[in-house]
DNA sequence: CTTTTTATATGATAGTCATCATATATTAGT
DNA sequence: ACTAATATATGATGACTATCATATAAAAAG
């Protein structure tokens, strides 16, 4: 090895995190090879030395955690007792107006859904995978009753959706209001 | 006049009709305006006599009622009684796996989100008049309370929030055990 | 310092796209 | 049948795209 061992590698995810988020914000096809690895300060030569595609790109980039699903993922460690207690911290957050524009650059769960269904089936393996990893998530320290799983996807759908919902909303209050019904709905079906 | 008068906007709605399934099946950028025109039997030299610009076609498209909008409206005229009834056998229909297909085709709400919201301010104002006209649907027959708005939001975000994430999973297992929680869940929203 | 291998950059290809200028086709009214 | 006015089609433009072949740069090993 000629270069540093690790370089490829570091490059890798050079790549990877500076094209996540343009994706997230502008969605799969509005982003060209080119203006991503610039964002990444490379050329597009190199691209094809990391990927075996653009479609590989995305594949990789919606295999990482991220966004919500990470910030759910951290809690690991923590008591059952405060699972609950942290969920609900972190569902306000995410579901803050104020944080809207910094989710839409860090949740792919929220901006991508539709861009995957319509992708390629690794891609929707991806997505679906991520999404399923957050019910599971939801579904850690809640009561143990009969709806607990439906109670969880009910939750996700709501957490997600309201990001989505207020995102393509006209007016920021329309916004905050869709934003703030869902995290009240979401609230009620984490409570034990 | 030397066509028939109606003529015009005869093919004006031809072109609408064509294009606007393949908007919400393939994507705003997936979709060309070629392709869209051969859809309706025309070449793409016709276009602009139509529409000021691709952009303006797809504000034109959200600007119609359709999908679950336009069901939750031909309710009109019911007595207020039984207002419920039908949207929850509206809903029943709409999160039901059999239809997404069709869902797919003919939903703007649940297939457009993300586009409309990372376009231009027309786009997401089309969008968002659409959405909040389903949550003004989703609030009649309801019962009074203090909560009503706030019920009609997540009954909202449930309904097209379940087609949304049915349709990015991996299985049609799981796409219908996301549809079927939501089904559940808006369902308990709606009941008196 | 030179070689060798690996990583990145340059340049090119073939395709697609939105848009428009211009030409052709259509038909109501004469 | 002819004309005028309108609706649609053809052809072109310039920009952008994913991908790849080839060239250059980097740096560890000799």
């Amino acid at each position: 090895m000629r270069y540093p061992a690790e370089h490829k590698a570091e490059t890798r995810t050079r790549i990877l995190d500076a094209a996540a988020p343009m994706f997230r914000k502008l969605g799969f096809s509005a982003v060209s090879v080119d203006k991503l690895m610039e964002k990444a300060d490379l050329t597009r030569g190199g691209f094809y030395a990391h990927f075996k595609s653009k479609d590989d790109l995305i594949e990789a980039i919606l295999s990482r955690n991220a966004g919500l699903v990470r910030m759910m993922d951290e809690r690991e460690g923590k008591s059952s007792k405060t699972l609950n207690q942290e969920a609900l911290k972190i569902l306000g957050d995410y579901l803050d107006p104020k944080n809207l524009d910094e989710i839409v650059e860090g949740c792919p769960m929220a901006t991508m859904p539709v861009d995957a269904a319509r992708a390629s089936e690794k891609i929707r393996t991806a997505y679906g995978s991520r999404f399923r990893s957050l019910i599971e998530q939801l579904k850690r320290g809640l009561k143990r009753s009969r709806q607990s799983e439906e109670d969880a996807i009910a939750a996700a759908v709501l957490a997600v959706g309201g990001i989505i919902f207020a995102r393509a909303s006209a007016t920021s209050e329309e916004a905050a209001q869709i934003e703030s019904a869902c995290l009240k709905h979401v609230a009620r079906l984490l409570k034990t």
